[in-house]
DNA sequence: GAATGTGAAGGTTTTCACAGCA
DNA sequence: TGCTGTGAAAACCTTCACATTC
């Protein structure tokens, strides 16, 4: 809490997300040779209210133009460093499974600026083997090359079973933070970001979906 | 709003996402043995706070006993029912590039009830091809074969680029519920459930983490 | 005229706090 | 005593509406 009172205001999580849909937004208006853009063709284009684009973007100073709308290129640009992803960071997987190496040659990751630099995996019949380019390393020197890379984020592509045993190791090389894959709800540090990507979830809202006769929307 | 009224009250996204964490800590404890839980230990468990476990339990009845908790194996039966996945549904993955073929080789969606029967590519390369056990069948034949499977629900993991494209054919076919892994916004009649997996939005996240020195939680 | 920026209003979600029950 | 179930309060988030600016 006292942390954040540096910040002019407290940005809520819902805005951080939303924030990475406008930025995608803005990528492509910027290939479609838009220069300007208003809150409402923007929300359109995400399912969102005009309303809501302003206040997001007004957490971050007056970009727009009365009357006009805001510049594209240069929102999008103001986006990507409250991101932090004007830059580029590098990232280590760890595990090179189904979903591991899937990720591995996730091209939205690279675009985005994170940069896979490393990759490990504990089974022997994996290490050394050759994954997009990059050889895979033994699990056991991870500390020591997570550090001599200059590793700031980790995604976490291992079994339930070993993720705790692996995220106390990763957290030992001092990493701050981690994108877990794994479905079990791992402990850290209050230090270390943590965040859980559960792909069933959205099947599951789906089903319940179904199921209920909601209205979609 | 109207189609809702015939549920006790609204439920919300969030309630239903927590569910899902509900059922997942369920499923584990049922297997460590414990007959009852209370809302204190399982929010510890899924970092909630007991009220809020009890708000969302509550929605559906009482279910709890007063001075001990909650019992385990009824309850999670309790949420499986709310889910929609006290049963199996019939799932396709349209696109077997490296997420489509990660995911269908993913076990956590059979685990919850989600079985992948059919995949369909466009790849005369891959057409033909075996996929654990399953052949993968021509996008061509995609609405009839949806059809005569009887299949629920679509995972889209094709290109952006031909992802809008795809989802029509998916929706002519008179499927009703759809899990997009493409990173682009897709348009849907009202009638479908259309549900999107941005796998960059968590590392975006984690990267204004580090950016702005946030207090993790 | 068109569209931003923003206090205030409205709505939703979470937390509190305690009555009620095993 | 321990823990649920739940109205009421608090916190949070979204939308409204309009003054302001280009």
């Amino acid at each position: 809490m006292a942390k954040q009172d540096n910040e002019k205001k407290k940005i809520s999580e819902s805005t951080i997300h939303r924030l990475s849909l406008y930025y995608r937004a803005l990528s492509l208006l910027e290939k479609e040779n838009y220069e300007t853009i208003s809150s409402k063709e923007l929300a359109k284009r995400e399912k969102l209210t005009p309303a809501q684009v302003r206040k997001d973007l007004s957490f971050f100073g007056s970009f727009g133009t009365r009357g006009l709308g805001y510049p594209v290129s240069e929102l999008k640009t103001r986006i990507s460093q409250i991101l932090g992803i004007d830059r580029v960071w590098n990232v280590a997987m760890v595990g090179v499974g189904n979903i591991g190496s899937a990720l591995v040659s996730y091209k939205e990751f690279q675009k985005q600026g994170f940069s896979i630099k490393l990759i490990f995996d504990n089974d022997q019949r994996k290490i050394g083997s050759n994954h997009k380019g990059m050889i895979v390393s033994d699990i056991k020197e991870m500390s020591t090359l997570l550090r001599e890379n200059n590793i700031e984020m980790v995604i976490l592509a291992v079994p339930a079973i070993v993720a705790q045993y692996i995220v106390d190791e990763v957290v030992e090389a001092g990493i701050k933070a981690i994108l877990n894959f794994a479905q079990i709800n791992l402990v850290v540090p209050d230090d270390v970001f943590l965040r859980n990507e559960n792909m069933s979830m959205e099947l599951e809202y789906l089903s319940f979906a179904l199921s209920n006769q909601y209205t979609p929307g």
